[in-house]
DNA sequence: TCGCACGGCCAC
DNA sequence: AAACGTGGCCGTGCGA
């Protein structure tokens, strides 16, 4: 963390060497807002108190991507009048964004996490049930928000380390929403899907694009393919179709979210006819979702409450009242909190077995931290394999005997590894 | 000095 | 006005 920290800093300085011809003098959110009003640069997008928006999306729409090998110029180059200016102005602001980036990895992250420390090093947050769902949160620190995957470039998670002697085993549970959203649902297409296997995302982009199924089923790309198996023998769907996926992959989560047509459009910079029609195409495949979730909602409109898969009740205030957004926004709440508190119902089942294993309690590992879908444990290293093997057993069958099983199998991910980053 | 609102951003 | 759910926390500005 401490090299990190010199790394960020000696970047902050070296990007603040850049100016915007001596306006952008800071990079205070207040001061860009102002100067983006008063140069009257272009703005998409405004806060809601009326002010432009300063968050990174915008600053990147204004710089574009300057540093590119074709360098590609944003909306401020037309704005300093093109270029050495334009170039100069956008690279400008590229470094302005690429400061915030850096202030929110230290500030948020690097530094309070040393402050927090305890006398060997190690970090203690407190986890709270005080969430709408049913999830825990973490705070002080919120270790549930770590950096992760390509956004940790300061390898934030390399700090967190198992004692010595000792090994971490973190298990995940792989697209745990979208099994629930298939089991509630009854989705015979989700079901199916998940039945089959492989790559989830890309069997959605199959259903939703017809070239897609098509070049799939001619043998033109591949689903998935095992790497031990060696060399995969045609392209895969998400190389040949990158695209296709990330949009089945993006409408994948933000259905269980509620998100609109409007949203949607807004994010992918198309039409609200477009946006509607990948809805209607991702609903086409799976009408059981739209049923339920019409269903789900009467139902929350009719009792003021929605409930999550072993029933724990959420009580939407204002679904029933005249305020549309408040009624939106609990209409949306009542679809995702089945979803989303039923995840939690399953992870929190897992951890009593968990907490209950002789195995685990014998071979000395201890649970560390919950983030949502994954654990972490921690115990003597040469027991790591067998640890890993009981977690992912726990966590395969959470429910007990009397309980009714899923429709889905549950998929679980773990690893073993002596860092939080390497266990990726 | 303290608490709050805001804008912003990290995770799942 | 917003249009994607659940959280925690940061810096800034401002009023008590």
């Amino acid at each position: 963390a401490r090299e990190a920290a010199a790394a960020a800093t000696a970047a902050v300085v070296e990007a603040g060497g850049v100016s915007l011809e001596g306006v952008i003098v800071d990079s205070g959110r207040k001061e860009v807002e102002f100067e983006l009003s008063s140069l009257q640069l272009e703005h998409a997008k405004t806060t809601k108190s009326g002010w432009p928006a300063t968050d990174a999306a915008a600053l990147r729409e204004l710089a574009g991507r300057p540093s590119e090998d074709p360098p590609v110029f944003g909306s401020a180059y037309g704005a300093f009048g093109g270029g050495e200016v334009g170039e100069e102005a956008c690279r400008a602001l590229e470094a302005l964004c690429q400061m915030g980036a850096i202030d929110t990895m230290l500030s948020n992250f690097i530094l309070p996490l040393q402050d927090l420390a305890d006398g060997t090093s190690r970090i203690h947050c407190s986890l709270n049930l005080n969430t709408e769902t049913g999830r825990l949160s973490s705070r002080t620190p919120n270790l549930q928000n770590q950096p992760a995957l390509e956004k940790d470039k300061y390898l934030i998670r390399d700090a967190f380390v198992a004692a010595p002697g000792k090994a971490l085993v973190v298990a995940d549970y792989g697209q745990l929403e979208l099994r629930l959203l298939a089991h509630m649902t009854a989705c015979t297409s989700m079901v199916e899907a998940f039945k089959l296997g492989g790559d989830f995302h890309s069997r959605t982009a199959m259903g939703m694009f017809d070239h897609v199924r098509r070049a799939v089923e001619d043998g033109t790309c591949l689903l998935d393919w095992d790497y031990s198996q060696g060399e995969p023998p045609a392209p895969l769907l998400k190389d040949l179709f990158g695209s296709e996926r990330r949009r089945a992959k993006t409408l994948n989560f933000s259905i269980a979210y509620g998100k609109t047509a409007h949203g949607l459009s807004k994010d992918w910079g198309v039409s609200i006819d477009e946006a509607k029609e990948m809805l209607r195409a991702w609903y086409a495949d799976r009408p059981e979702v739209l049923q339920w979730q019409k269903d789900t909602i009467a139902s929350a409109r009719a009792t003021g409450a929605t409930r999550t898969l072993l029933g724990r009740y959420r009580t939407l205030p204002g679904i029933q009242g005249r305020n549309g957004a408040v009624r939106a926004h609990m209409e949306r709440a009542a679809i995702n909190t089945p979803i989303q508190g039923g995840a939690a119902d399953i992870m929190t089942l897992a951890m009593i077995k968990l907490q209950r294993s002789e195995k685990l309690r014998e071979m000395g590992f201890r649970n560390l931290l919950q983030v949502h879908d994954e654990v972490m444990f921690e115990g003597p290293a040469e027991l790591a394999d067998e640890a890993r093997a009981e977690v992912v057993a726990c966590m395969e069958r959470p429910f007990d005997e009397n309980l009714p099983s899923l429709l889905v199998d549950l998929v679980v991910d773990a690893n073993t590894a002596s860092t939080w980053y390497e266990a990726k």
